[in-house]
This record gives C-alpha cells, structure tokens and sequence, in this order.
RNA sequence: GCCCGCGUGGUGGAAUGGUAGACACAGGAGACUUAAAAUCUCCAGGCCGGAUAGGCCGUGCCGGUUCGAGUCCGGCCGCGGGUACCA
C-alpha cells in the first residue's frame, strides 16, 4: 500500500566503507493516488494519553535514585472554562515537567484550583446557584477540558482550596500563627455599600459607585484581622537578593512595594501650646521651604477638631467618600482645609506654619502627616498655589536663590542646579549620604529622630463573604475573641440555612444572618458563644497550595518528610499580574509556616526560580447597533472581515482575551479541529513566552501543517523499512555507533546539523526560549527533508527529532519514536546528547566593516591569527572601494566574529 | 498619580554590544492535478537599479557612550501590568 507514495530507493550495501547507509536516497516521492493515511491527532493522542497513564510515569514518589524536581504552573481560578492563557501556562510548565523527566529528575508537577472568590458569589446572586455547585461543577468541567491536552500532571494530588480538606489545614495554619503573635485584630476602613449595606471589593466600586446599587460607596471602620507581615519587611526586602532566578524586574517590583525609606520624625511644636505634631520627611533636606503642615483626615488630631469644628466634620466626610484605592486616592483632586491651627518651624523658630487638613495624607504610612516644601515637590507645589500658601525655596546655588513657578525644583529635572543645603551645609544632600548627613545633623540639634520606615502594611485577611474559608475564632461574652480549639476544626462553611436554601440574592455575608451556624461553645468557658463570620482573602488560600502539594491528604497542613524532600519549588511559573502580591505574601507565609514548624528551613524562599508569561491576546471584532453601541463577535463567526450575512465588522488590535469583548478562542474548538499537540506547538512557537501572544487562526493551521510534515516524513522512513527497500533490521545503536564523519559528506553534513540542532534546542528549553528552539527544530526538519543522507542516517535524525520535540508536543513524538522503532516510551527515553567534536567548525565568515558599515565576507580558518585576517580583509575589492584610498587608523579584529576597518 | 515592563518588515517574531529581519504567517510566481484541495519548489524590509552588481535608508522619537548600539545611558511619546477586597 505504500508504494503508491514512497519509491525508487534501493540498497547500497555494497559500500563497505558506510556500514551504516543501508541505502542511498534517490528520493522520488510520487504524490499521486489516493493519500493512504494522514496525521491524525485524534487517534494518536488518545492513544498515548492512555499508554501514559497505563504506565503512571506521572505519578510523582519520592526516590533517592534521581535527583528531585518540582515544576508548578499558578493554579487556576475555576471560571468554567479553560481558556488559551491556560493552555499557554500549563503547556511551558509541561515542556519544563517532560524534559526534566528526559534529563534524569524525579519529577512533581501537580495541579489544583484556586476555588474561593468573589465570582461564585456574583454567579450565585446572578443565577441562583449555589457558589459550592457552581464552583465544582466548574472543576469538573475544566478537568474535561484540560485532560486532552496532555499534560503530564500527576493527578492523585489535585485539590481545590475550597476543599473541607484543604481549607481546615489553614485554620490549623491560622491558629498556629496566631499563637505565634503572627495575627491580630485592629480597625482598618473597607468600602461600604450604604444601600446594599454590604462591603465591597475594589472591583466593585465603579467611578466611586456601588455596582449594584450604583449609590455612592463610602468608607466604613471595621474591626478585622491581619497578618503581621510587615514584621518581615526588613527579611523579605534583603532575600530578594538570593532569588536569583527570578525576573529582574519581579524583584524590583517587590523592592519598591516593601519601600524601605530612612526618614526623620520632626516634632513641631504648636503655637498654642497643643500637642506636638510629628511628622515624618525622608527629604529633611527640604526643611527650608517647609511652609505649611499637612495632617491626615483620620489623624487623631484632625477627629478631635472636627468635633468642633462643622466645616472640618464635613470636609472628613467629604474625603470618606471615595473608594478605598491608592490609585483613586493619588489621582484625586489634591484638596485640603485650614484648621487654623499654627506650629513653629523647628530651624527657623520665628516662623509660624499653617496646619492643613489634606486628603492626601495616607494615616497609613508614616505618622500620617507631613510638611509641605512647594518648591520642591510638584504636588505640594500645587497645592501651595490653590491655596495660596508660601513657596520658599529650600536650597541655593552658590550667589543666586532660584525662583519656583509652576514647577517643582526637583533634582532630576534640573541636574545643572547645584543642590546645597541651606542651613545643614550638606553638598548633594539628594543621595542617601546627603539625607543621611541631614538626619544626623538634625538629631545632633534634637530637631527629630532618624527613622527607618517600609511602605508595606499588614496584610488585612478578613472578608465580609460566604464562600472563602472561615476564619476559625470564637466571640465570647465573656473570655472576649477566642482560637478555636483545633480538634474541633475544620470549621465547615454551611452549604444551607438548616435545611432551607441560602438566599444569595440578599447582599450581605449570609453566615452573617445564618439562623444556627454562629451558634457555638467557648472553646475556654464552653458557654454559648459566636463564630466570627468574616471569612479569609483568597490570597491566603494561594499563599501555601504549593507546600500542601507534597503532600494533599496529610493530616496536618504539611508532611515534613515530604516537604522536606519536594520542597523547594524549582521552577514556578505564571502571570505577571501577580508579581507582587501573590509572591510577596506566599514569601511570608513561607516564613510563617516555617516558625510554626510546618515548612522546613530550606523553604524560606519557596520558589526557586520563577518565569511570569505574558497573556494570549486576540483581535475584537465589532459591529454598531441601531444606538452606535458596540457589539462584538467571536472570531469563529468572522472570516475575511466579515459576518456570515456578510456585513463587515470593525477590526480592533490586539487586546487581552476577555468574555466581555468576545475576543476569545476556546482551547476546546482548537483541540478537536487540529488536536492538542498543534495548540501546544503554538503557542510555544510564535511569540517569545513572557511577551504577550496573539492568537491567529492561521498561526494554528500553520502548527497543524508542519506537524503533518513531520508525520508524513517518520511515515515515509517507516514504510521504507516495512517495504524493505532499506534494511534497518540492525539496531539503530549499532547502526550509528558504526558510523565515521568524513567518508560522506551527505551524512556528515545532516549529522553535524543534528548534534547543532540538539545543542541549540536544548539551551533554548533550559532558557525558556522555546520560540527559538521551535525555529531550530523547523530549520532542521527543512534541512532533513532535503537532505540525500543515507536512510539510516535519516532515521537517526528523525528519531533525534521526535526527542527533542516530545516535551513540546509529545503525542506525535510518541508516535513518531514508536514508528521509526524507538524503545519503549519517548517520554521515557532519556534525552539526547550532544556530540561536542560535532560542533567544531572548520572555517568562519566573517562580515568586514568599514567604519562600523558591513562591506565584505571572508570565509577563513576557524583558527587563523589576527594579523592574517587583517591582511585578508584589506585586500577584499569592496573594502578597497570604501576605503577609497584612505589608510585605516585601526582595523579591530574580534576573532570568529568580526572585523571593524576605522578609517 | 506612583512602581514595573514593552515598542524591530504587511503580521508573529530572531539577533552573548559584532552581518538587523533567523524561523514562521499572510502574499507573489511556478510544479503536480481535468479542476480544486492537499503537497512540493522558488521569491520577498523600503527606495534607486535590468541585476542574484552596487548604493542609500531602516529596530517608536530626540540626544549620548562606543571602533561598532535593536541591545548600554539620559530625556520624551505610545501601549500594557500592578496599585494592597479580581485572582
């Protein structure tokens, strides 16, 4: 049957000095007739998907034989749908999982869901289903999703973090921190619903309204729980700097976040007598052009005045009303309100400065007031002209004051103003030296106190929601707020109201109003008592999954033998979205975990090596309604800028998936129409994995098209051999274990090319650079596809290829290993080796410029001197034209790179 | 607002400070076919040129460092991520 397609290859076995060409190839590949067999992903995934899991190679235990390696993709949120940023995600974890298994580790590559959250709740309000149904309803279906995609994940270890399971070890987590000191209670403001009379995310509060209600959102005390992770500031700052396989910018991000700052406390004395307000300064240096003094709205001294004073009640009032954002705050009109009060300048004790009230002091950062020095600082100085306040420059150049306008004198807008300070006489006092140098001068004075401050706060964990995990305390009448006692943990979340249905079309948290489930004993007096009903930030939740992967079912929240053992994670990969949060409170939790003994010390910094990727993206496609509101499309119901009724649509760039813009491709259609193994080999092939990816069907249909190819070729060798017109009887081993470089040159030629191509692909895998890797492998399946090698030596490199494609795609590896008769399974097969001396090249082009412009090519010996190349370049007719009679000053000569002729 | 990124042909992108555009998509030409599909071969940054001769321009913009800059430094512009209750 296979002659139709492959034929005219006969045997020379007659050379006795190629032991290893069974043939040589005349290739003649008729393409008529009827196409026997085609690639068929549908079949061959299948297949293997169910040889894998027959031979539970997946399946992670601890050994002492291989070296151990944990890989872990961010796990998923449990929206219903896997979607091709998951497909991204998971398919670069699993190339890492699949060719550590190739290089000899023992690998753990687990998966979960991240299953709390708000969205249960929006889908239970909308829908009126239960957010524990949906949630598993949703896991079940993207399990579904995710399982034809091959992932070699271990599945026995999949949890989801609204398990009872999982979410009672964190009680026992939470209980063990708080008998640590590592949790306390204060107020903290949260944004407040006056008409829902329900908190609200951040998310949820639109342009300062309610989404719901659209009322306006105010600021609300409560009192609620943290986490002292700013205890660890100093820690988490100074370990940055071994996680050295991490992103640059992840670490800096993290950096500016913990935001250490050495400051200065100024006390100013009050004119009348009150008393002293302190504020903090990190530029004491300004202290010159201090002119006016601005306290917070929820500083003590702006609540008691207020009391007093209707004009500043109400102006607090005012600054309650707007959402609890930095950003929101930052980029509200700076607005503030005199409080009559006045203090004294501490260096120039005759001067007398106002005190403001302004609703861009932060109470949470520093004293929760500052002075304002308009010349020096753009918002100060904005503020001072709203409200005509004094602008006094701090500093002088030498013979001359500089006059502010209407723009802040700041260092790096005017670097040919020479700072000196006025009254410190400290040169370049914008380094940490010169603000060092200050502090110092001002405590030898007793003017204030030297202060180093971190702009991270205490991670606030409660939440005023169902469907999280309760936070396992008691209130008591009597003993107060009291832990839980751990064996009457977990603390289940209750799925009814005693049998009645929850309604969750009432806002509000209905543990809250819950007719029973508050009801308890005190764990200290045993009298009737309360739950606390504010469950835990879903951060919390991702803040330990990837220790409790070592070991899901463990009685306590870890084992120590297997986190000893699996712990740390070797290569964590995801988002960059979470550089800061997700990784900041895991890198304490970490810490906090190991204090209270449930983490070993070698995972105080959990993730050895991180990559974030970038997002799949995908172009909008919209139409107008009769009102020119947009409507979008889904891109499988346009072709050729169209709709299927032909009416052309309005094509928008590139934006991020989003089911709002309907700009998303479902993984699932692309897998049934080309198969897993194409969505994989694109969306590793096209764009580099931490830059965004767009998704194009065409880009698909490419992947698809190239995976036939290979196919197709491992099929042609396959019949050659069924056929018998090459005789591969022998071991492959044998074959090239015979083979000798130089007696051909065809062999040579594709054998060379063959250890270039492992060497390449393998540094690419190593360096996440799987983009270019896929060029190599595409280059060298091009060149195979020509080449007039012997069969066997095609056969070689085809085995070769499927190899160094299988972590990629490794069904059709699979298939192709198991046609061209490779042992056992590919995925098994330990990956293949570089022949150094293979990579040894003879001779080198090297580009000649002239004055830094390319203008000739040399082709010399690998190993020729320096003055030799100079010679042999000078000589070249088109750099004699350029030089056009001059005589080079210097001729730079990189050896093997390139030569620079300057004249 | 603040912090952190990114910006290269028609498109996705490649390039340890060393020949910019590898590899691929879309496109063009051709082979095969009654035809189409599929497959295969070749061309291709822009401009001048008959040219696979040669030349000029070219990596968001302006400037700098260097024999040499897509890459390093400074300043802009645009886009994206985060901004502590989306995860």
């Amino acid at each position: 049957m296979a002659r139709a397609d492959v034929a005219c290859f006969y045997r020379s076995a007659l050379d006795p000095a190629r032991p290893w060409a069974y043939h040589v190839s005349e290739f003649e590949t008729k393409r008529s007739g009827p196409v026997m067999s085609r690639y068929s992903a549908a079949e061959i995934e299948k297949n293997w998907q169910e040889a894998w899991d027959k031979a539970g190679i997946f399946r992670a235990q601890r050994s002492k034989d291989k070296p151990k390696y944990y890989v872990l993709e961010m796990f998923p949120y449990p929206s219903g749908r896997i979607h091709m940023g998951h497909v991204r995600n998971y398919t670069l974890g699993d190339v890492i999982a699949r060719y550590k298994r190739a290089t000899g580790h023992n690998v753990l590559h687990p998966f979960g869901f991240d299953a709390f959250g708000l969205a249960a709740e929006n889908a239970a309000m909308d829908r009126g289903i239960h957010p524990n149904d949906w949630t598993y309803a949703n896991i079940a279906d993207m399990v579904e999703q995710m399982k034809p995609l091959g992932f070699s994940l271990d599945w026995e270890r999949m949890f989801n973090t609204c398990d009872v399971e999982y979410y009672g070890q964190q009680q026992a987590l939470f209980l063990d921190f708080l008998e640590k000191g590592l949790v306390y209670r204060k107020n903290a403001v949260v944004n407040w619903d006056p008409v829902d009379m329900t908190v609200l995310a951040n998310e949820q509060v639109i342009d300062g309204k309610g989404w719901r209600s659209g009322a306006d959102v105010e600021k609300r005390e409560l009192t609620q729980w943290f986490f002292k992770i700013s205890d660890f500031s100093e820690e988490l700052l100074e370990a940055l700097d071994t996680l050295e396989d991490w992103p640059a910018k992840v670490r800096l991000m993290q950096e500016n976040w913990i935001g250490k700052s050495r400051g200065i406390e100024i006390p100013f004395e009050r004119t009348d007598g009150g008393e002293a307000i302190v504020c903090y300064s990190t530029r004491p240096d300004t202290m010159r052009g201090a002119s006016f003094i601005a306290i917070s709205p929820e500083h003590p001294l702006s609540r008691k005045l207020a009391e007093s004073n209707p004009e500043l009640a109400s102006f607090i009032a005012e600054t309650r009303k707007m959402d609890t954002t930095e950003a929101a705050m930052e980029k509200a009109e700076k607005k503030g309100l005199d409080t009559g009060i006045t203090v004294k300048h501490p260096v120039y004790p005759d001067r007398d400065l106002p005190v403001w009230v302004g609703n861009f002091v932060l109470m949470d950062y520093g004293t929760g007031a500052v002075f304002g020095c308009p010349a020096h600082d753009q918002r100060d100085l904005d503020f001072a002209r709203k409200y005509d306040l004094d602008v006094r420059n701090a500093f002088y150049m030498p013979g001359q004051e500089v006059e502010v306008e209407n723009e802040a004198l700041v260092p790096a807008k005017t670097e040919q103003v020479v700072f000196i300070d006025h009254f410190a006489g400290i040169a370049d006092c914008t380094s940490q030296e010169g603000i060092d140098a200050t502090i110092d001068w001002f405590e030898a004075k007793g003017l204030g106190t030297g202060q180093v401050k971190y702009r991270l706060r205490d991670w606030g964990l409660s939440r005023q929601r169902y469907w999280g995990c309760p936070i396992p305390v008691v209130h008591c009448d009597a003993c107060g707020v009291v832990p839980e006692k751990k064996e009457n943990l977990p603390v289940e979340l209750p799925y009814d109201e005693d049998g009645a249905p929850i309604d969750f079309s009432i806002p509000g948290n209905p543990l809250d109003r819950h007719p029973s489930w508050r009801n308890c004993a005190c764990p200290s007096c045993g009298k009737p008592a309360q739950r606390e009903t504010d469950t835990m930030d879903t951060f919390v939740d991702s803040s330990w999954y990837f220790a409790r992967f070592t070991a899901p079912h463990a009685k306590t929240p870890t084992d120590m033998a297997e986190a000893e053992y699996w712990m740390n994670v070797d290569q964590y990969i995801g988002g960059i979205e979470h550089a800061i949060l997700h990784l900041l409170y895991s890198r304490f939790f970490a810490r906090a975990m190991q204090i209270c003994g449930h983490l070993p010390q070698k995972a105080i910094e959990p993730f050895d090596a991180l990559f974030t990727q970038g997002m799949v993206t995908h172009e909008i496609y919209q139409t107008r309604d009769g009102n020119g509101r947009p409507v979008y499309h889904l891109p499988e119901d346009v072709s050729d800028g169209k709709l299927g009724d032909g009416t052309a649509v309005e094509i928008i760039p590139s934006a991020k998936m989003s089911k709002s813009k309907k700009n998303v491709v479902d993984p699932v259609n692309i897998i049934e129409a080309f198969g897993a193994d194409t969505a994989r080999w694109f969306v590793l092939s096209d764009s580099p994995p931490e830059r965004d990816v767009e998704w194009t069907a065409a880009g698909a249909e490419a992947a698809h098209k190239f995976l036939g190819r290979v196919w197709r070729k491992a099929y042609e060798l396959s019949q050659m051999k069924a056929d018998g017109v090459a005789d591969l009887d022998q071991s492959l081993q044998d074959i090239m274990d015979s083979y000798q470089l130089g007696i051909n040159a065809l062999d040579d030629e594709l054998m060379r090319a063959m250890h270039k191509t492992i060497d390449e692909v393998t540094k690419g895998v190593e360096s996440f650079g799987f983009n270019a890797a896929i060029a190599k492998i595409y280059g060298f399946f091009n060149q195979l596809s020509k080449s007039k090698a012997a069969a066997s030596v095609q056969w070689q490199a085809m085995q070769v290829l499927a190899q160094l494609m299988s972590p990629m795609t490794p069904h059709l590896s699979e298939e192709v290993w198991s046609m061209l008769g490779g042992e056992g399974l590919v995925a098994q097969a330990p990956w293949p080796q570089v022949d150094e001396s293979m990579l040894v090249e003879d001779t080198v082009t090297l580009p000649i410029q002239v004055n830094g412009k390319r203008r000739a090519e040399i082709s010399v010996p690998k190993d020729m001197d320096k003055a030799e190349v100079e010679k042999v370049a000078l000589t070249q007719d088109a750099v004699i034209r350029a030089l056009e009679g001059a005589t080079p000053k210097k001729v730079i000569v990189v050896p093997g790179r390139i030569v620079n002729v300057v004249i």
